[in-house]
DNA sequence: AAAATAATTAAACGATCGTATAAAAAATAC
DNA sequence: GTATTTTTTATACGATCGTTTAATTATTTT
């Protein structure tokens, strides 16, 4: 219809945005290769081109619309610490993970600006409206720096240390870091 | 003298390694080329294999041995979040930052491996054993996540949340999350 | 069924990558 | 000063990368 429009398959573009984001969150932004995303959504490689334009446009249409932790900000900020950190370890594993494809593609300087606009808007200024006290968004920066350098120790890397240690041990860690941040204003009486 | 030696030059190896150590911080694993390598270290790309044999003896030569984090072990640790911060706010930019280039190659299976093991033996291992109280080993683990996580959304991405934080504001949260779990026997009062 | 449009494919381009080979230059030994 | 060894260079190889062009198949329209 559009004149110019470049001739869209909505079945298409989701089977290369399904696989783009798995082959990103295993292999990061430089290790993944359009090739290996054409042959995993079983399309040819030139359709990428089409659809999105660039591997850039690819990444950026995948993994940041995917950013926003679903269910995070939810429920009450008293129980925000637990909540993610049951998210943080509910990971599927095969499927696609966007802190992971984050973490892995975070070293790109393509990624670096889209990803730091993506994370400011979806996650930073919505985690910090829910902030109480000063200071909300630095915390709610520190509070995603908690979350990837957790996954990237865990996952990306795999530390002994944290993959030898239970499930629930590592979550109740976990999860008071990041409580800790929420409650910081209430800790103010610890100040030296 | 030894008849397969393959000809060393110490200057010239210096030269390549500090080279490919701020290469490898500053653009990653894969986002580094030996030729990016041997121009900044003036030297012929060739030299490289001949003297560390590939990209990835290379890069193992360069990084993992500077990762100790130097003087982090040294004092009370009764003080070490202040010092662990202080230290990570006091990167040079342009210099080589190991923490850094541990983050900006954290992506490629390549380093993976090697960076795992470096981390586990020269910085979780000798943290572990300056930790009292249970879970050394997983609480050491959660301290390097804290300080990966901080270096790479404030160095890496560049989250704003925390560029536009004042250095002494940042530094002080980081050094709250990491004497944290350093002190975290004595918190076990707080369990619900 | 024929025509027109939408959607996909095959093939190749130029560039860059890590790596290997053989020749040249520099340094040392005799 | 020539010979020998050490160190560096120039060059090219094969592979893979992101991207583009033109041809092909599938779908819809008339």
């Amino acid at each position: 219809m559009d004149a110019q429009s470049p001739a869209i398959s909505a079945r298409t573009a989701d089977a290369i945005l399904a696989a783009a984001r798995r082959q990103f969150a295993s292999y990061g932004y430089d290790g993944t290769g359009l090739r290996a995303i054409a042959a995993l959504a079983d399309v040819n490689v030139a359709l990428i081109g089409r659809y999105f334009g660039s591997k850039e446009g690819l990444f950026l249409a995948a993994v940041p619309p995917k950013l926003e932790i679903r269910g995070l900000l939810g429920g009450s900020m008293s129980h925000f610490g637990e909540r993610a950190a049951a998210i943080m370890d509910m990971k599927s594993g095969r499927g696609f993970d966007p802190m992971t494809a984050l973490v892995r593609a975070a070293a790109s300087p393509a990624c670096a600006p889209a990803l730091r606009n993506a994370l400011n808007r979806q996650v930073i200024a919505p985690l910090a409206l829910r902030l109480e006290g000063p200071h909300a968004e630095a915390r709610a920066g520190m509070i995603l720096s908690v979350m990837a350098g957790y996954d990237m120790m865990l996952r990306v890397i795999g530390i002994a240390a944290l993959e030898e240690t239970a499930s629930t041990e590592r979550r109740h860690r976990l999860a008071a870091m990041l409580q800790h941040l929420v409650d910081e204003p209430l800790h103010m009486q610890d100040a030296d």
